[in-house]
DNA sequence: GGGCACTAACTATCGTCATAGATAGTTGGT
DNA sequence: ACCAACTATCTATGACGATAGTTAGTGCCC
């Protein structure tokens, strides 16, 4: 079900083709959500048979043609019912922690080049999350200028002020991560060198 | 992949029956990793297929029988393999960070509740785990304490650490999932007041 | 015009997981 | 003996998601 609220949450923005929707899984809010063209083209063509979007045929180059779909007024409510519902959690399954409660059976070597390599990941994460933050932020960033378009200013900082928290969010918890390994590194040291 | 290896993760402390996986879900790896019986039986099966584990039919009250299985040596080694190999990433999908970007759209009213049920789940998860550390210091734990019978004092307390670091970072995340939405209850506070 | 990269959209297969059951034996309490 | 809870195991269905393709049009450069 997120999938389709993801959608919607992006064309919130602006109408979209599925690739626009696929592309922008780069960009806005791709880095929260993300789904291959595979699974979006289909739920676009679902939504749209559920009412909560409307696709146009229009022009595309010389006698081509896209579809566009756009958000309708059921389709905002949808989003909205579901912004208004508190989320249910499920079990998380997490495999990083598996591996770390295990480590007693992996090589010493190789438990620490898997702390460095989360380290590493997370911290490239948080670089792509700290550019985005700065794209919000000027308005650079296609799909919020687009969203905030002809906004008051006020409502424009609002707006953005909630995606740039949510990025701030995904940043704090890649910074804990961090911290996490660099101690299991540590653990590891202390551990096997002991042995 | 990584149910196969939570269960031969559970597997290297004592041989077990399907029911006894599905209730160690609970305690042991159960918080890093959980599945319903009804694919707990079917991967224990494959598992049996492929060598990794071997199934014994054992008594079981006056005239039952139960399965019981216990890893190989070719289990213990894939297991191994699969700690001495860097996880790969994939790219998450995280319905809390998806909600916070578009609470311009929420209720007010709505979007603290949602933070505050985000700070009572992780709250709660965190006593879940602190209680979980306990078991696992004092040994109390059941699967951990057949997992170290008639180890070396320094190989039990290597054994443990592990364990315990992994549920500190459990820890250590749902701290950070906290402090997140305390921020966000503030965010709220400002930005849905002033308009 | 040809080729390449991009835009636009699609099919297929299968793994992972959620959920709703179901059957049947054992144990312990009344 | 009966019943409820637990132990033990299973089937079925479908949603969600990964991956490996595919076709075809557009635009730009050589």
């Amino acid at each position: 079900m997120s999938l389709r609220n993801a959608l919607l949450a992006m064309l919130t923005s602006q109408p979209m083709t599925g690739y626009d929707v696929y592309k922008n899984f780069q960009t806005s809010v791709g880095y929260v959500w993300h789904a291959p063209d595979s699974q979006i083209y289909p739920e676009l063509r679902r939504m749209e048979q559920d009412g909560l979007i409307r696709g146009e045929t229009v022009p595309w180059g010389k006698r081509g043609t896209k579809k566009r779909y756009a958000i309708t007024e059921a389709g905002v409510e949808s989003f909205q019912a579901w912004l208004n519902t508190p989320p249910e959690y499920q079990r998380e399954r997490d495999p990083v922690r598996l591996r770390a409660a295990y480590l007693e059976w992996a090589e010493p070597e190789a438990s620490s080049e898997f702390f460095t390599a989360h380290i590493a990941y997370h911290s490239a994460r948080i670089e792509d999350w700290k550019d985005m933050i700065r794209t919000l932020r000027d308005h650079s960033n296609p799909t919020l200028a687009k969203r905030i378009e002809g906004k008051a200013s006020g409502e424009a900082d609002r707006i953005t002020a909630y995606k740039v928290f949510a990025y701030e969010g995904m940043i704090a918890r890649a910074e804990a991560e961090i911290a996490w390994a660099e101690r299991g590194l540590e653990l590891v040291e202390t551990l096997e060198r002991r042995g």
